[in-house]
DNA sequence: TTTGACAACGAACAGATGTTCCGATTATAC
DNA sequence: GTATAATCGGAACATCTGTTCGTTGTCAAA
């Protein structure tokens, strides 16, 4: 296109929120491109739709719109653009619901499919999508878990995970009394584990690392009352 | 040792359309990545979240997805992946947040705007909007709580009311004590109000209605760990 | 006319990212 | 067991793709 050519484009520059026809249709492009592919045109994608002849002349428009707050970008990232919305919709981060939490019944198995399309929403301030890896939801069934500060009708979120830091509220199966728990971990000298719960004004349970096949991490709890 | 008591994921995989757990992680890690940043995660970055060591193997299983139609993939394309599946992105409703709670300290005035941009997601599916009315979120400060099931770091879900219905947990103060309690709400006969703890092995505290200032009930507890 | 902001161009560079190939390992079927 | 398919690992490779830098062109205001 050569400039200047048509008189098409003409608009005060002085107003630092405007931006110009040209910044106006690379943000639609951007965004119909978006929509038809289900991810973001790269520069020279972008260049090549406008009639541009250079990458560096659409980066420079690139800045431009995100400065102005229309656009974001992902420093460094291919494809890293995406329009910025008025309305911002927070979605929800989701994790698989797998069936319930009891001191008598082993975990529900990830693999299981007989609830696979059940999902439960979590607040995405409090767990952001990188920390649910591995993390399924399970609905607590009684209240011998009490002294991790669980009810009966938590849904408790747990990261399925066979080892565990100290501190970590595990999800675990002691061995010999064949009996699921939530406790805190905290490994000791020895070969011993002192689970802890989380109510300091209860007593720890002493173990053995042989007995404890830890099965996962809880990672949230989430309780309706009333 | 017990076959089956140590469970190490196994499936069928004769059926050509089943996916395994990993696949499974794999496209939900995609999904929420996609949602998180608006643009959808590279192999390495897949890599890294699942814990793989290679790159040739998350393609491997991208492959696998596509050919099940659970994803789409633009070639030669960074970060050309989509996923197919018509999860609905649900909307995470909020509350505004207006403080701390303890035990020791007045409850935060929703008039006061200090904190007035301050909002916490919500899991919609738990706590659908109508029943948000009034409802403002909390961080709660110490230990005091703790014969509610509630401690230190919680962020509790009150609805600001004056009233309350027997078994409901409420946050009151008590006028002579000039403290800050949440316990169950059980009136008995001739004005005097039992507050039972959540946890049923704690004693219960006995006062009287007059003492009682009933300033909210607690509709929800949001809690991370680990 | 001069000046400065805005816009445009081209080339090269560096980093990000998908792909491929070959071998090793593990689970499942027979 | 043995065979077969599924999964895993490492490394090199080829491209995508964003970034940078110097230079040039346009236009409106002083």
């Amino acid at each position: 296109m050569i400039p200047g050519s048509d008189q098409r484009r003409r608009r005060s520059r002085r107003n630092p929120e405007s931006i110009s026809l040209r910044q106006r249709e690379m943000l639609e492009f951007i965004e119909r491109y978006s929509q038809a592919h289900q991810y973001a045109p790269s520069i020279r994608d972008i260049r090549d739709a406008l009639g541009i002849s250079s990458t560096s002349l659409v980066a420079y428009h690139l800045d431009v719109l995100e400065a102005r707050g229309l656009l974001r970008r992902g420093e460094r990232t291919s494809r890293g653009l995406s329009v910025v919305t008025t309305t911002p919709a927070i979605h929800a981060p989701q994790v698989r619901w797998l069936g319930t939490l009891t001191a008598g019944t082993p975990l529900p198995d990830p693999e299981d499919t007989s609830h696979s399309d059940t999902t439960v929403s979590v607040p995405g301030d409090l767990f952001p999508a990188e920390r649910l890896q591995s993390v399924y939801a399970l609905t607590v069934r009684g209240n011998s878990m009490i002294d991790a500060l669980v009810a009966d009708g938590d849904t408790v979120l747990v990261r399925y995970q066979q080892t565990a830091d100290r501190g970590d509220i595990i999800v675990a199966r002691l061995r010999h009394e064949n009996a699921y728990t939530l406790k805190r971990y905290e490994p000791e000298a020895g070969g011993a584990v002192r689970l802890q719960p989380a109510n300091t004004t209860m007593e720890p349970i002493i173990t053995t690392a042989e007995n404890l096949d830890i099965q996962g991490v809880m990672v949230g709890v989430l309780r309706r009352t009333g």
